[in-house]
RNA sequence: GGGCGGAUAGCUCAAUGGUAGAGCGUCGGCUUUACACGCCGGUGGUUGUGGGUUCGAGUCCCGCUCUGCCCA
């Protein structure tokens, strides 16, 4: 048993430092798949290596860790994978910038040295968000920690995409893709965003429409296009025009000449792209720079002319007065050439959406360019048919949508990226023939010529290729390891919404195709955390909250409880600082029930002779409720409500009700040893109970509370998570403690409304002899400090008395020389409004016909109950409230 | 333009179709034998708006307003 005088107050930080160290040093998150229980198993959603906790990560982390404590606890078998990710192009841009610092290019510095810079930089800096986390107090198992770029998570990409291409499901082709010149990469459709306005809808950015006049080559004329990219001209191939558009009959099927090239340009007709409307109705076609112009070029077989070098440069094909121009300085020199030859033809103010690269902010230029995809259709079937069928169940649902949408409406996945911080592409071409082979390992020689001369492919993979395996790749596949076999599929997977698309849905076919499973039974989609004013949290914005800075005041568990608290389902998460106070209270508190309890610690003996109250009994009868009610929150992922379910409990139930009644025992000198000793029991095993309902919340506190408490073992960790079948709940008990309580508030609320001291000791006459009966048996109760007051039977009516109603009877607290008359007509006053209110509402429902023969006849006696127990009430009131008013 | 949310007390949020609740704030009282980071009591609502269904609507249906997000 523990002994010794608890301090005064809870040091959070010892606690938390205390605690972790231990619970590593036990090893008791470390997973074995050979252990007993059902599995129980979540991967983290890996950030990225060389990041920095922020709000969100400790949102999703925390409730993480709800979960996993939690069915630890409750005797699952769990498993918490942590680990992180390279974020290709994040971590290439950071490192690139570096460099640029130094003065040093990447391109000079060669692809070797540079990527020993960015593991340089990786190692120096991936032990920061571990950390980070661990401050957090999450129960990972860190002996299984992965990294996207390990090795066996090499392995599984290589694998992944080695049978995806055996199986035609990824390919080699020419395309147009979304180019960042910045990073000189190609990117995906997902990572090109726009600009939002306040409103956070996409906002048009400020350009210019530029005409300008193609003469048509045989001289009888021109025709009039119009451009928000005049440099793209150097690319066109076509001048488009509506088929059936008068104005431009004559000119279908003739050329026009290119005023810098020497390039005939045909004019078609396509009345898919042009809308006669717009404009001049006459558009240029760029189908290299341009993705409706690329379909143009594919239905009129047009040439594709990429104009472009990598990093935005007007290249070669340009023609010699443009090659080597940044794109946006040819953009001018083209229209000074253009009206340098009498061609511009005016400039219309145009506002138009703008994409930019997600990571390097530059405009996205579309380039067609040879890439590898993932053919998306036939791998999106499975996994919105398992979604559709239930496999997998996204909480809440409404997220649903998000991820049908988005799957049936798939487009083929450019996965290759040309950075060098990555999964190269395990694709080797021959120097002699161009023969492709995509293996396993390098193969040594040409299978087609038998040439040995293998060229790799230079590129990565984009960084979702390889998160996409996580649920399985961090247990080992493919290899068919015992991890795998005992936690895959995974329980839930708990992530923000934002990287549905990204992430999720990339998982579900990856997981589905590889391993024949989806990857997760729940997903569990949390919310964003804005600032107090409701706004997103960025750094450019400058409203970061920073989640250490908050642990580093307030303790990790004081946080955690806050984010817990005001994590409710389906809506943002306004996060406002003074709750986290409040979740620090509600640890002070619990720490003062500890110390009221260590008052009486004396002579407690748990397994001595008991003798358990009424008090006790009804204490063990909340305690069995509000398990259940947590669990159930918890089981329903509804955070909030369990942390609110808990908080309810201890301060409302235990602190303000058990503990006010167990004094009565306590202090009773006349009170059995066993008396007491059931009491003390009482006491301890609650707080025992509340340590654990609270451990999945608040770790380090909790565990402080249990090993402190007497009788206690080992870890709160591992301790078994409260069921509601350990606490009987006998409704006598429950009633007659009801019964108590309603005496104790008629008298309480009496003297909150009278002003009267608590010094002031008050008679309670009461008439009926139930009731009296009753409080006669907590007669030491009533006169201690709950409520100050002497029960007596009502013999004799007092010329001045203040009325409460306790449980439908009459019982009167004489105010002779202690309050004025006015004061309790006024009060009754007050009073008799409210239950008037309540005996009209009640009887105009009862009064109406339909609801009698209608409703069902449960609620019609229950209405009729209340309108019963009200009209007693009103009648009392009413009958003393005329009584002292005619006196006064 | 298409889709998905939200609108309830001063604030943040709850409420299987059955008399709208909690915490915080606010007001009043209290150095009461765990805790003033506390205790006790009170105040506060035409549930955005207009219709409909129903014995009964914050809840279900339709329209509108404001607001947030996603996609094009």
């Amino acid at each position: 048993m523990s002994s010794g005088e608890l301090p005064g107050a809870y040091d959070a930080a010892a606690a938390a430092e205390k605690w972790s160290t231990a619970w590593d040093e036990a090893g008791i998150f470390t997973a074995d798949p050979e252990a007993p229980g059902e599995p129980f198993s979540i991967v983290i959603p890996p950030p990225n290596v060389t990041g920095r906790l922020h709000m969100g990560h400790a949102l999703n982390n925390t409730i993480q860790d709800v979960l996993i404590r939690y069915k630890r606890m409750d005797g699952f078998n769990v498993l918490w994978v942590p680990g992180t990710d390279h974020a290709g192009i994040a971590t290439q841009w950071v490192v690139r910038r570096q460099l640029q610092a130094e003065g040093i290019d990447m391109f000079d510095l060669g692809r070797e040295a540079f990527l020993e810079r960015v593991w340089a930089w990786k190692e120096q800096t991936s032990g920061a968000i571990q950390g980070q986390l661990k401050r957090l107090g999450v129960s990972c198992d860190w002996s299984r920690e992965r990294f996207t770029l390990d090795p066996g998570l090499a392995d599984a990409v290589t694998e992944h995409f080695v049978q995806l291409y055996e199986q035609g499901l990824i390919y080699r082709g020419e395309r147009l893709v979304n180019w960042d010149p910045v990073d000189q990469t190609a990117v995906s459709d997902l990572e090109v965003e726009y600009k939002k306005d306040a409103k956070g809808q996409t906002e048009k950015e400020k350009g210019e429409l530029f005409h300008f006049a193609y003469p048509l080559s045989d001289g009888t004329g021109e025709i009039v296009v119009a451009t928000t990219r005049p440099e793209t001209m150097l690319g066109d191939t076509a001048v488009a025009v509506h088929p059936d558009d008068p104005r431009y009959q004559h000119l279908l099927g003739k050329t026009v000449r290119h005023p810098f090239l020497d390039r005939e340009i045909p004019i078609v007709g396509d009345a898919i792209l042009v809308d006669p409307e717009f404009g001049t109705g006459a558009v240029k076609i760029t189908p290299a720079h341009d993705f409706n112009d690329f379909e143009v070029g594919k239905r009129h077989g047009l040439p594709m002319i990429n104009i472009l070098e990598r990093d935005g440069r007007i290249n070669a094909v340009g023609g010699p007065s443009f090659a080597g121009l940044d794109r946006f300085e040819a953009r001018a020199k083209v229209k000074d050439e253009l009206e340098a030859l009498g061609l511009h033809r005016g400039v219309d103010e145009h506002w138009l959406p703008i994409g930019r690269s997600q990571r390097s902010g530059a405009v996205i230029e579309p380039m067609l360019s040879t890439q590898w995809f993932v053919s998306m259709k036939p791998l999106a079937g499975p996994s919105l048919a398992a979604v559709e069928q239930g496999f997998t169940r996204f909480v809440p649902k409404m997220w649903e949508n998000t991820y049908f949408s988005w799957l049936r409406d798939i487009r083929d996945w450019c996965i290759s990226r040309q950075l060098w911080w990555g999964h190269r592409i395990p694709a080797w071409y021959c120097e002699a023939c161009g023969e492709v082979h995509v293996a396993r390992a390098a193969p040594e020689a040409c299978s087609a010529c038998g040439h040995a001369a293998l060229r790799q492919d230079d590129d990565v993979l984009d960084t979702w290729f390889s998160s996409a395996l996580w649920p399985f790749s961090t247990m080992g596949w493919p290899e068919r390891t015992a991890d795998l076999a005992k936690y895959y599929p995974t329980s839930v997977l708990v992530t923000a919404f934002d990287i549905i698309f990204f992430w999720v849905a990339r998982m579900m076919f990856a997981g589905q195709h590889l391993t024949g499973s989806v990857p997760f039974k729940d997903v569990y989609i949390h919310a964003l955390i804005r600032d107090e004013h409701r706004q997103k949290m960025s750094k450019t914005k400058g409203n970061v909250v920073d989640p250490l800075s908050v642990i580093d005041e307030a303790g990790a568990d004081a946080f955690r409880f806050t984010l817990m608290a005001l994590a409710a389902q389906g809506r943002d998460i306004v996060w406002d600082p003074s709750r986290v106070g409040d979740s620090g209270r509600f640890l002070t508190k619990m720490w003062q029930a500890m110390r009221f309890g260590y008052l009486h610690i004396e002579g407690y003996d748990p397994s001595g002779p008991m003798e358990p109250g009424v008090y006790e009994a009804w204490i063990q009868a909340r305690t069995g409720q509000a398990v259940a009610r947590v669990r159930s929150a918890l089981d329903a992922y509804k955070f909030n409500e369990a942390a609110s379910e808990i908080h309810a409990f201890v301060w409302g139930e235990f602190c303000d009700w058990y503990l006010e009644l167990s004094k009565t025992t306590l202090y009773d000198e006349a009170a059995s040893p066993a008396r007491k000793n059931a009491t003390k029991h009482a006491l301890f095993t609650t707080l025992g109970v509340i340590a654990r309902l609270l451990h999945p919340f608040i770790p380090h506190f909790s565990e402080e509370m249990w090993s402190r408490l007497p009788g206690t073992q080992g870890f709160v960790a591992v301790a078994a998570y409260p069921r509601e079948v350990d606490f009987p709940s006998d409704p006598a008990v429950l009633d007659e403690v009801a019964k108590l309580q309603e005496a104790i508030s008629a008298v309480r609320n009496i003297r909150g409304e009278m002003e009267l001291s608590p010094k002031v000791q008050l008679t309670l006459l009461v008439d009926s002899e139930a009731v009296r009966t009753v409080l006669d048996r907590h007669r030491r109760t009533m006169q201690g400090p709950m409520a100050h007051a002497t029960v007596q039977p009502l013999v004799e009516r007092p010329a001045l008395a203040a009325t409460a109603v306790i449980v439908g009877s009459e019982a009167l607290i004489p105010l002779e020389g202690i309050v004025d008359v006015a004061a309790e007509v006024d009060r009754l006053a007050k009073e008799l409004v409210k239950v008037r209110k309540d005996v009209a509402q009640l009887t105009s429902r009862l009064g109406n016909p339909a609801f009698v023969d209608r409703a069902p006849a449960e609620l019609v006696a229950e209405f009729q109950g209340k309108l019963d127990a009200a009209r007693t009430r009103l009648d009392l009131l009413e009958r003393n409230h005329q009584r002292l008013s005619g006196a006064s």
